[in-house]
DNA sequence: TCGCCGCATTGATTCAGATCAAATCAGGAA
DNA sequence: TTCCTGATTTGATCTGAATCAATGCGGCGA
């Protein structure tokens, strides 16, 4: 149905996500290393990219493109535990086997090293250990803050801090500081919303419909969403007013 | 009211912890720079350690006892993020405020390392680097685990998860292998385990009852809990069969 | 252009767990 | 022993979100 994605950038240097990656701190020697056990795939939006309990012979580097980490009950209760944008890390060296199915939400590049001499180069290489560490570290952090989401809030804040966390990462990503009105695009259909939430596809729909009849947020079409006032935003995630942007 | 809780050991040889802490690979030189940072502090059951924001000028493993961590929204809702049980790591290195409250929740010590020594010593010291990583990892597990059982579980299941949870660690602790009949001390009252579920402590007692009358635990006073079979609670709990006791 | 299909919205009803409100129980102090 | 206190259990009722069920909408292929 869809071409063949279009290929990755080949040279480290100039890679979108070259400083904010597991091989941000990497000096030329250590990027010469990664370079020898990458490669690049593409996946279009849909695609699984690891089924739960698969072998995984590589770790990787998002490069652009949105994916999720989720979980699954026997009887198909679904729980999103990770939302993967550029420059995240998948994959854990030292294990075979993946915990999660990895899911395409939007077409997507990822940069792919094999594991058994990524996992080598953690051994030898600080510069790849102590940035692995940093950045699980905030994964840590961030799964605890989504945990606060899913068992004390209710669905209307459930649904603002979804929007909440997306503007953070707009903002630091696209310009240094806050500002009081942004435009975002939520790279998920009402369905994955509710599996990032613990919500039914229902619920979210109905709470989007209340914040936009509130005027909290303005939809645009499906996806794209004006929020006129990100204070209010906060609020409504019942988040600390200060916004709690920084560590 | 209490006296001063009992002295922690002083030599890392002697430690309880010393294979599976932070400290779990070092050789006996690393142990030695460790001592040199290192310091107990002894809490009783309720105390709290650090409070969310407030200035945190250490890190340390726990060495027995129990602790929680805790986030709390303006308006009291409470959602425990973290359980700390003995070798467990408290704080995180390139952090100067606590995020969350630290809780006792039974008497307990901790091994204390000063910040800023500490963080040069990740720096240093693979083996100290490498196996904060893996734990790192392994918490960011116990983590993404935990979001389903809030996101997704009913109340009963939250509360068989709870208790599988506290099985499996016991029994990794005293007997290598599953055995079908054990007997666990839950560290936590009503309240705390509300907490770590998202529930209210009304449920949670409910809940106890209801396993209790349909066989699938037996209450010995109000801690000591005997589960007659392991593999009915870990169905219960709405787990995979298997019980995925290995990574 | 039309009709189809996959998302999304909206409505009606149900139900699991929260909330409000009393007991009950166990342990410690007097 | 008796009283008090804090933890726990149990009961009655309420409610927010799930469930069941249409209906709307937008893009794409024929």
């Amino acid at each position: 149905m869809n071409v063949v994605p279009s290929l990755a950038p080949q040279e480290c240097k100039d890679c979108p996500i070259r400083h904010r990656a597991v091989c941000a701190r990497c000096d030329s020697d250590e990027l010469e290393k990664l370079e020898e056990i990458k490669y690049y795939r593409s996946f279009e939006a849909g695609q699984t990219i690891v089924w739960s309990g698969d072998r995984m012979d590589f770790v990787a580097s998002m490069v652009s493109g949105v994916a999720t980490l989720t979980q699954t009950m026997e009887d198909g209760r679904r729980q999103m535990v990770g939302l993967l944008l550029p420059s995240d890390f998948v994959g854990r060296p030292g294990r075979n086997t993946a915990p999660y199915d990895v899911v395409a939400t939007t077409d997507m590049v990822m940069c792919c090293f094999r594991k058994k001499p990524f996992e080598r180069l953690v051994e030898s290489t600080p510069h790849i250990a102590g940035r692995l560490l940093q950045m699980t570290l905030d994964e840590l952090d961030a799964a605890r803050e989504w945990m606060l989401v899913l068992g004390r809030k209710t669905a209307r804040e459930k649904i603002a801090s979804l929007l909440a966390i997306i503007v953070r990462r707009d903002a630091s990503l696209h310009y240094g500081e806050a500002r009081s009105k942004v435009e975002i695009e939520v790279p998920l259909t009402r369905e994955a919303m509710s599996e990032y939430l613990g919500l039914t596809l229902e619920t979210v729909s109905r709470q989007m419909s209340a914040l936009k009849r509130d005027g909290v947020i303005i939809l645009e079409g499906k996806r794209r969403i004006i929020v006129p006032d990100v204070d209010r935003l906060m609020e409504e995630a019942g988040d600390d007013s200060d916004g709690g942007i920084l560590s």
